[in-house]
DNA sequence: ATGGCCTCGGTTCGAGGA
């Protein structure tokens, strides 16, 4: 079973793409964030066409997050049920045995701004609510947009980077806190090159200097991390035209 | 270098992203 991460930045610029990647990368599933669509606007009907099911999340202009499903999807939930929050940044379905959740984490601007207090306040809801989803759903995935670089290695320039948004202590504190539920990072269950990211800033030609963060992950419960067979940063779709800041992460699970 | 780019809403620019 194949399972993937994409923030696409729009779906309605970025939909001919999504369906162009699946076309040659027919994963299981594939969790969306940045729509950008309200649920009126969702293109159902081509995602439909294209061999999946999905469900979603949206609201105009910001946020939005969507999972696309080979399989059926139950118990689909949207948003965290201990952080009552007017941005749709979270949804959650079970596919194949697995709960799988899609998650867009708020990007917190600047380090002390209110939306970075904004920020770890949701990623200690975060924590308390896959507590809880921990205690009936044994095989847990948490894929998204973490924005969050776990480490220095994950970070073309730390010394650039230090203290700052994306990077900070805090910041990294609440992930390991996350980690501390027993989730492993299915990146690093595997042996990687160096300075692999899954972003890069529109500007300064960043993707062709390689000049990346690693931010996108896909987090893997106790019990289903001995199933990992691999995990991958697709960096294609970034080098098509108008593409997405950021690129695909693939996960496979026996 | 007080920035550069992209998307959206909506209007000819500001907000937000990362």
């Amino acid at each position: 079973m194949k399972i993937a991460t994409w923030n696409v930045n729009s779906l309605k610029v970025r939909l001919p793409q999504v369906l162009q990647w699946l076309a040659v990368n027919p994963v299981d599933v594939l969790g969306l964030q940045e729509t950008k669509l309200t649920d009126d606007k969702f293109p159902i009907a081509e995602i439909e066409a294209a061999g999946y099911q999905v469900v979603f999340s949206g609201q105009k202009t910001y946020n939005g997050v969507a999972i696309l499903s080979h399989h059926p999807m139950a118990d689909v939930i949207k948003n965290n049920p201990h952080f009552p929050d007017a941005q749709q940044r979270l949804i959650a379905a079970t596919i194949q045995g697995i709960r799988v959740i899609c998650a867009y984490v708020p990007n917190g601007q600047a380090v002390d701004s209110d939306k970075y207090r904004y920020k770890l306040q949701w990623l200690e809801a975060l924590h308390v609510w896959l507590t809880e989803e921990l205690r009936t759903h044994e095989n847990l995935v948490v894929l998204g947009d973490y924005n969050i670089a776990p480490e220095d290695r994950d970070v073309h320039d730390p010394v650039a980077w230090q203290g700052s948004v994306l990077v900070s202590d805090d910041e990294r504190a609440a992930f390991t806190k996350l980690l501390g539920l027993e989730f492993k990072d299915a990146f690093r269950l595997f042996e990687q090159d160096e300075k692999l990211f899954s972003w890069w800033d529109y500007r300064q030609m960043a993707f062709r200097r390689n000049m990346g963060l690693r931010i996108d992950h896909i987090l893997l419960s106790a019990a289903l991390a001995p199933r990992c067979r691999g995990c991958v940063i697709d960096k294609v779709p970034r080098k098509w035209e108008q593409p997405s800041d950021h690129t695909p992460v693939i996960a496979t699970i026996e």
